[in-house]
DNA sequence: AATACTGTTATAGCTGAATAATACACTGAT
DNA sequence: ATCAGTGTATTATTCAGCTATAACAGTATT
């Protein structure tokens, strides 16, 4: 996998996880990768996983049981408020950094707009 | 100047500068502070500064007379086309960003719009 | 010439992120 | 009991980012 530069892996990593639950890729109670699997796949070192890991595990996303792998949390209360988490962030990263560009919120709609019409000429 | 953990100060910087002139706070032609100053109001180190400052300079945005100061770029084109890239960026980003959560494209628009429209309603 | 601004460069030291390598500990299947 | 697959922990090493401090170099004003 391909990681920016200039933001810790371990923390990418954690996003990149986020997103496969946000997905629904990966699903309550699911096992995901094993440590050393995930670091092959990712290309990166065994601590890098666990790191991450082990945050996702202090937030209560995963589950560990010792001797057997990692799992997503089945409090599907908990995932479905973090995937909205997980998108309101977004969205308030998002308004703010536009606003610190002089884009005000009124017209955001319509930038946003015709940014997609561009994008889509572009694949035509 | 309060800056994000796991980014860069010296990004941050950049950052920060190039929203200054986006916002047209910092206009063609025009002196920024000095390294020095710079440092003592981020409260960061000249160094750090320093590094940012040339970053902008290499990227054309900036140039410095040595003794007098550095400025803005008096290309006006150049400043637009920036300007613009700045935004287009954070379009691209959040489209991205929305799209590995699952928000398809034709959703973005009204996702958008109710969240604004929360956000307003918890200002009232 | 002196002073007070500018930008520039260099050194040494600290910290966090990441790696490599190794070992330990637990679980489940053979 | 053994083995393969899990998570966990330790150590040593490298590197980037940042700081503090100091020195050097150019410009403008007095």
């Amino acid at each position: 996998m391909e990681f920016k530069d200039n933001i810790p892996i371990y923390l990418q990593i954690e996003q990149y996880l986020y997103r496969q639950i946000a997905m629904g890729k990966l699903q309550a109670g699911q096992k995901i990768p094993s440590v050393r699997k995930l670091a092959v796949e990712l290309t990166v070192n065994v601590n890098t996983v666990q790191r991450a890991l082990q945050q996702m595990n202090d937030q209560g996303i995963l589950y560990t049981k010792r001797g057997e792998g990692n799992f997503v949390t089945e409090d599907t209360a908990l995932l479905d408020k973090t995937k909205q988490s997980l998108i309101d962030n977004e969205l308030d990263e998002f308004v703010q950094n536009m606003t610190r560009l002089g884009v005000k919120k009124e017209n955001l709609g319509q930038v946003l707009e015709e940014y997609i019409q561009r994008s889509e000429n572009k694949n035509e």
